[in-house]
DNA sequence: TGCCTTGCTTATCGAATGATAAGCAAGAAC
DNA sequence: GTTCTTGCTTATCATTCGATAAGCAAGGCA
């Protein structure tokens, strides 16, 4: 009968006496699921048993949570980052359909990851600074590049002469919201029924195209019309009943 | 001299020996909006401090922490949905335009608040069952309503013959996304330049409907041409990188 | 003015948190 | 097989958490 290894605790076989930089790599992908699933205040000790080692070893590698953390947002927000993009967005030798179609397809596969948009919400939520970052580059890089060949695609000025109004990056942002809610449903919701996002991309692109013409005229007529007085904000209600 | 009251710590003179319904309610609301803020892991101790009470007098109105979060769900889901929605979507005397632009602009105002879309998000993190039952019924109350109102609407069967299609809701939640991502850039992610809502809202729905006809038919032939074969999962990728 | 109900605070509990210190033992080097 | 480096664990720290118990005092009532 051969030696079984008296099956000691439950299950942690597979850990032991890894080389630092694995070890450091394993606990920042625990951490990643960890922190996903419950939150930056999901406890150090069940992080630690998720792994399958001790609560002190993580001190070893991250001097503190705080500092895993900030490797955890490195992750999530700074590596998943293509700076291909915006030049994909302005290639003005291909159609804007195709270029918007191409971007998004991109743009969905590249953050429609459990943990990548919960631990984005989680951080924002938090009123984490790498959050609003992240949330400034969307608009400078991304979002403002999309109004400004819209506004090629329907014979507007260029931002050059013009500047880009708020409510044409609110426009584009309806287009992107389809994007990110359906991402958010998926894993946030849970309510995603299985489907195919391409397709979907595609045709909410098309339909955004489509209409991109008129919607951009009537925007300007309706920030002519509204004498440029700044749209006051919404009278904010006190009690929420 | 009139007798100066000494400025006891620091400011906590408007709260002594309040009626036990009045206190129960204050605190409720302090919760709502401490929980908004910092989410469910913001301490009791911080709550009773900003409502300028102890921390046990928060026990002597609600059992304990989970109790207080129940009813604070209460106010936040429950008595914000209007049963009249349903109804108002499915009135085909009007047009589909008018219906779906006063709606949203309704369900705009309705949700537009920073403490009912954090906590909102707050809960459908935590993995909630009442979140969970608030997109229930979002799906059969609002969503589905609406696919019906568009096939109608481009002369496509009604479910009862051809039942609903996941795609055909994700085309509806695509106009959804729209408004509830404007809502979670100002509270969430605090990105929202001032605008209009309304206006918006207008030019999102018509742009919504004017595409809509192409947009059924082509989820219709989608779904032929995939031969139902239920579209699988896309590959769920391992690594994070 | 005195009493007496009761709304509220102070003091404290055990459990859980992030973090530290001391020592065990795996496994390469010889 | 013995040694020695070093990856890792056990034990413990102070602090903070939700929750409880005992007692003070505000203010209506007589």
């Amino acid at each position: 009968m051969p030696e079984i290894r008296a099956q000691e605790g439950s299950k942690k076989p597979p850990s032991r006496r890894l080389a630092p930089d694995a070890r450091a790599q394993q606990i920042l992908e625990g951490a990643i699921s960890h922190f996903a699933e419950y939150g930056f205040d999901g406890g150090t000790r069940a992080l630690a048993a998720h792994l399958g080692i001790s609560q002190a070893l993580l001190f070893r590698y991250f001097p503190n949570k705080a500092a895993l953390i900030d490797r955890v947002y490195e992750v999530v927000f700074l590596n998943r980052w293509n700076p291909e993009w915006k030049a994909l967005l302005m290639r003005r030798d291909l159609p804007l359909t195709t270029r918007l179609t191409s971007f998004y397809k991109d743009y969905n596969r590249s953050i429609d990851r459990y943990e990548v948009i919960r631990i984005s919400l989680f951080s924002a939520l938090r009123n984490e600074s790498i959050s609003q970052r992240y949330v400034a580059r969307l608009r400078e890089q991304l979002i403002a590049p999309i109004v400004a060949e819209c506004r090629a695609f329907v014979g507007l000025p260029a931002p050059v002469s013009l500047p880009l109004h708020p409510l044409e990056e609110e426009l584009v942002l309806g287009l992107h919201a389809t994007v990110i809610y359906g991402i958010m449903r998926k894993h946030v919701f849970h309510a995603a029924p299985p489907t195919d996002p391409d397709f979907m991309i595609e045709l909410q692109v098309e339909g955004f195209v489509r209409f991109a013409s008129e919607a951009f005229q009537r925007v300007h007529a309706h920030v002519l019309k509204s004498g440029e007085r700044a749209g006051q904000p919404p009278p904010h209600v006190a009690s929420i009943s």
